[in-house]
DNA sequence: TATGAGCGT
């Protein structure tokens, strides 16, 4: 009956860990903004409200215009929270800006090439 | 130059 309870809740922490749902992480996803907006402007724009590690806006790769919205980066969770709060619906250039809390990209998540040079053997010795 | 919700190497 406890070990029951104890499960689900292990369970539970572990979906709160992998879910985006309310994790309020440091880092923002901001978009909504004018394409002629750089990292530059959007960096000084949210550097008032605490340390920006580091900013990001996200540029089409063959058009170089911007996509309209960037990551931007607190040292600190309290830091990211109160940027979103005071920064979501406001204006920048003319656009109103849409901030949410980033969800965690994990770089090199669909990259499952697993051990198959062993297997090649069997594969190629089937003539 | 036309565009406007969204989650990035």
């Amino acid at each position: 009956m406890r070990k029951a309870l104890m499960l689900i809740a292990r369970r539970a922490s572990t979906v709160a860990q992998n879910s985006p749902s309310p994790v309020t992480n440091s880092k923002l996803f901001v978009a909504g903004l004018s394409w002629s907006v750089d990292e530059k402007s959007l960096k000084d724009a949210f550097s008032s409200f605490g340390e920006v590690s580091e900013v990001k806006i996200i540029y089409d790769k063959d058009s170089g215009r911007s996509r309209g919205f960037g990551f931007v980066h607190y040292s600190d969770e309290e830091e990211a929270k109160r940027a979103k709060d005071a920064m979501d619906g406001k204006a920048l250039l003319g656009r109103p800006l849409r901030i949410s809390f980033a969800l965690e990209r994990v770089r090199g998540a669909p990259v499952v090439v697993p051990r198959l040079s062993h297997m090649e053997d069997a594969f190629n010795s089937d003539s």
